[in-house]
RNA sequence: GGGUGCUUAGCUCAGCCGGGAGAGCGUCGCCCUUACAAGGCGAAAGUCGGGGGUUCGAACCCCUCAGCACCCACCA
């Protein structure tokens, strides 16, 4: 092995293996396991949230496959309609046309080409990230099966009255020139004005004064309304308003809607434009004046000298001419919420149009059900209260969009404009026995992106066709994804799962939080501080990050302090980590919490992990490879060490399988880490050197030895294995041989299961005193500026038996981890030297001062270290004369109280005594 | 307006059923000890946001205040 771990060189190489070894597929034996991929836009890149998302999901599945489970992790794309068509149309009018210079056929030809073109690119970087998806069943949520799956659910909600084609107030995204749904829009508060314009009775005898966020929608209204119960205007309701900068009579109204309280208490309604007017519209039966076209200019409806204008462009011009004519009152700063599409940015405008609705209520409750009845279970658990919280609160769902590419609605309209819905045109003139003559012609619009990723779970699996595959990994086990869609994805999938297949979807939803940058902001583009994942597998130059960053921006203007602040914070670039660190992070990073900073100094930290793995295999390759690895059971025999390190392997492994099953992934990551490392390493290895290359060590101890350095090792590749499954692989490969595993590869091992007979209490209890005795050591050394090189001699007293036996057997660990020259006894009576000292419970430990130590350095430190015992001490204490403690606490708690206390008066004994010895010398 | 989180070391975060405050990074000191300097050994560092309560005992449970963040919602 390279003495440096690379892991570029064992990736590429890896994922190659097992894909074409089919290791991904479902293995067809033992209990079903599924996870459905959230679909990534088929176009799109691998971001952050991508890599974190299935990183968990393949540590998941792996440890599924290993844990014998019958595990598919189904691939597949979403053909993501909007953004995707806004990608395309951005090309083409990089070229100078639009997508309707093409016309529809040659339109959605050109993002066909697209997505054969970029299409790999995310599926290419998923495989980056070592995602063990069964690509022999990629899915895409345009393809036929899928296709058919929409087409049957549209029509069977259709005909059951769950879809409906209505004329109503939809978000209107004037860019897109579509509809979208009540979750596309976000509202933001921004500055904005209230003006109070002045609106003059009919007959001359006054005015009401308005207040409005948007004046231009005055040549829209169709009446004032004010509050039924407000005496100030009560003698003007019935009366007629003359509309300023228009000849029309508009009537003054009465309706509850109206806050008194609010403005002057007289509202201004205009049904076409306002989804609280329409409202009002309707319940006075008010005329719906639209005012606007599509892309949200002024049209025939209003005076012709408005015509055409732009809606701001329009409120500019209307408040102005109210302004000359005297109608306007005054104008007041106000912040308020403005609706904008969550794609476009662009001000949504209620629009009125017909669109086609889904009637969600029937479908919601059962929905509900499922999750209050525990058939679905969230983690952690209080993201059910946000999901309730909407689904009881939800609107029907416009589902269609006028855009082109996505499935186009399966209606047909003959010239009457009657509708029927079918799979297709042959089928709709059998059921509605149509005459053959009668022309049809396919309803322009196509289904909102989520009506086909709410159908992922099933559609993927067959459905409607009774597959195999649907029989046996429907229900599928866990759904993976972020908070940010449980609305827009997660639920829909519940109502639709249920509604179709009569079962939940998924068992169990575990929510994870969202990547953010290192302090907690979004990663977005404009404010230039996004990673990419492939950018750290990879490592990127500082030049190009630059470049990467400052590219393409809305606001080209940021572009020199984002320059500014990548330079500053990358003044090297970012190096390569791999992609076993960096999933190593992810995972670490997954705690219960909403948001995960992603830092890069923990990267790093991962990245060091990994090569200390790397590192103490090769470590244990040098001392076994060609040599007894004591496979032969008899022939061996196992040191504290060894019996410890596998004690303690079986509590790493059983803290890694509830870390798990519990998807807590960051004490799984925590639980390799420090057994890795803290024990494994710094203890394990060390204490193997001495039984290794010790000069008289027996070869059955070292046949024991070896046999523990491997099989622990190669236990813990398999552990690490879901987490890190590039160096596992490549470091078991070398390993299994000598552990007596059969070749093939890690990932089809069994995943290993807590053997309690493995635990071993008493060399735990052992290894706690040899470490005790070690480090009362170091830290001397360490305090007292000793060199690590320098052998010590040390002296010992007040041992009881059992010390006697411990130093017995273990001498030879002491000598070599503590590097001593010797060590001897005093008799118990005798005046010890001179020295600084350490305890280990009733055991002290000298290390003559003899020129070695300075007298006074010694002092000090035992004064720090008395001073610490003696808080400690006065606490315990406190608790113990305190009648009410050791009255009601638990007598276990007092007991150990007790003798926490008796523990450390005898320590502050003994180092008080050594203190006044030292003071004598001085 | 309704709802949900968060506040622990300089930074980023763990802390499980209420019982001796932890990790990584950073900092300081000593070491290139034949697996690893991407390393080893040692050390310093916290009023657990403030206040109150329950309890023998609170980072943890309850109340309250402050600050931060997010989600939902039709106040012109």
């Amino acid at each position: 092995m390279d003495k440096t771990y690379d892991p570029h060189a064992i990736e590429s190489r890896w994922y190659q293996i097992w894909e074409d070894q089919g290791y991904f597929r479902p293995s067809g034996q033992g209990a079903p396991y599924c996870i459905m991929i959230p679909p990534p836009n088929v176009t799109g890149r691998l971001h952050m949230g991508h890599a974190f998302q299935d990183t968990l999901m393949d540590a998941l599945t792996r440890y599924h496959r290993m844990a014998g489970g019958n595990t598919l992790w189904q691939a597949g794309t979403d053909h993501a309609g909007i953004a995707t068509q806004m990608v395309v149309e951005r090309q083409l009018n990089g070229e100078g046309q639009t997508r309707h210079d093409l016309g529809r056929e040659a339109f959605i030809d050109r993002v066909w080409t697209w997505k054969a073109h970029s299409g790999g690119t995310i599926t290419g970087q998923l495989r980056r990230m070592g995602a063990s998806l069964d690509w022999s069943r990629e899915r895409f949520t345009l393809d036929e099966g899928l296709s058919a799956a929409v087409t049957e659910v549209f029509v069977r909600l259709y005909h059951e009255g769950l879809i409906y084609r209505g004329q109503r107030l939809v978000n209107w995204d004037p860019v897109l020139h579509t509809a979208v749904s009540d979750l596309e829009v976000v509202s933001q508060e921004e500055d904005g004005f209230m003006w109070h314009i002045r609106y003059p009775l009919a007959d001359g005898s006054g005015h009401l004064t308005v207040a409005t966020t948007r004046p231009e929608t005055l040549l829209g209204d169709s009446a004032v309304a004010v509050h039924p119960g407000d005496e100030r205007y009560a003698h003007w309701v019935g009366k007629q308003i003359a509309l300023p900068l228009t000849d029309r009579l508009i009537p003054i109204i009465a309706d509850s809607y109206v806050d008194p309280a609010f403005g002057t208490g007289c509202v201004k309604i205009t049904p076409a434009h306002d989804f609280n007017d329409y409202g009002v519209g309707e319940r006075h039966q008010l005329p719906l004046i639209n005012i606007f076209t599509v892309d949200a200019h002024l049209n025939g409806q209003v005076p012709s000298r408005y015509q055409g204008l732009e809606r701001f462009a329009a409120r500019r011009q209307v408040v102005a001419d109210l302004e000359a004519a005297g109608w306007l009152e005054k104008i007041v700063p106000h912040k308020l919420m403005v609706p904008r599409g969550d794609r476009t940015q662009a001000v949504i405008e209620p629009f009125l149009t017909d669109q086609w609705y889904v009637k969600i209520a029937p479908l919601a409750e059962p929905a509900i059900r499922a999750v209050e009845e525990g058939r679905i279970r969230f983690i952690p658990d209080n993201w059910s209260k946000t999901y309730f919280e909407w689904m009881r609160n939800i609107q029907d769902w416009c589902i269609s969009r006028q855009i082109w590419w996505g499935h186009r609605i399966p209606a047909w309209y003959d010239s009457a404009g009657q509708v029927y819905v079918g799979q297709n045109e042959v089928a709709i003139r059998q059921r509605y026995r149509l005459p053959d003559d009668l022309s049809l012609r396919q309803d322009e619009d196509v289904l909102d992106t989520w009506f086909s990723s709410a159908l992922w779970p099933f559609s993927t699996l067959g459905w409607p066709e009774q597959t195999p595959a649907l029989a046996t990994f429907y229900p599928t086990s866990v759904l993976v994804t972020g908070f940010d869609i449980i609305f827009f994805w997660v639920a829909r999938m519940i109502m639709m799962g249920l509604k179709f297949t009569g079962e939940v979807p998924f068992r169990e939803v575990y929510i994870h939080g969202l990547v953010r940058d290192a302090h907690g902001n979004k990663m977005s583009k404009s404010k230039g501080n996004v990673l990419d994942p492939i950018d750290l597998i990879d490592g990127i130059d500082l030049e190009s990050l630059v470049a990467k960053r400052t590219t393409g921006l809305m606001q080209p203007e940021m572009a020199k302090k984002i320059e500014q602040a990548t330079r500053q914070e990358f003044p090297e670039g970012i190096p390569s980590f791999g992609t076993d660190a960096l999933r190593f992070t992810f995972a670490a990073l997954a705690t219960t919490g909403r948001d995960i900073n992603f830092d890069l100094g923990r990267i790093g930290g991962y990245r060091n992990f990994c090569n200390k793995l790397w590192n103490a295999a090769r470590y244990v390759l040098m001392n076994t490879e060609g040599q007894d690895t004591g496979l032969g059971e008899d022939l061996r025999v196992l040191s504290l060490a060894d019996r410890w390190i596998q004690s303690r392997f079986q509590r790493t492994a059983n803290a890694v399988n509830e870390a798990i099953t519990g998807y807590r992934f960051d004490l799984l990551a925590s639980a390799l880490y420090e057994f890795t490392w803290n024990e494994y390493c710094d203890w394990y290895l060390e204490l193997s050197k001495p039984v290794l290359t010790g000069d008289n060590a027996a070869p059955e101890a070292q046949r024991g030895t070896r046999y523990t350095l491997v099989q622990v090792l190669e236990g813990l590749l398999r552990l690490a294995h879901p987490l890190i499954p590039f160096i596992s692989e490549e470091i078991w490969q070398r390993v299994a041989p000598l552990a007596g595993k059969p070749v093939g590869t890690l990932m089809n091992q069994p995943f290993p299961v807590v053997d309690s007979q493995g635990l071993d209490p008493e060399a735990e209890a052992e290894m706690q005193w040899l470490m005790a005795f070690i480090l009362g050591l170091r830290n001397i050394r360490g305090e007292m500026n000793l060199s690590p090189a320098k052998p010590l001699p040390i002296l010992l007293q007040h041992g009881d038996e059992t010390d006697r036996q411990r130093l017995d057997v273990n001498r030879a660990f002491l000598m070599s981890l503590a590097r001593l020259a010797s060590i001897t006894w005093l008799a118990e009576d005798a005046k010890a030297p001179p020295a600084a000292t350490a305890l280990v419970g009733g055991l002290h430990l000298y290390i003559p001062l003899a020129g070695l130590i300075d007298a006074e350095a010694e002092a000090k430190r035992l004064d720090k270290e008395i001073d610490k015992l003696r808080k400690d001490l006065q606490r315990t204490t406190g608790k113990l004369t305190n009648s009410a403690f050791v009255g009601k606490a638990p007598p276990e708690v007092v007991a150990k109280e007790r003798e926490r206390a008796t523990e450390m008066g005898q320590a502050l004994e003994k180092l008080a005594a050594q203190r006044a010895k030292l003071a004598e010398l001085g």
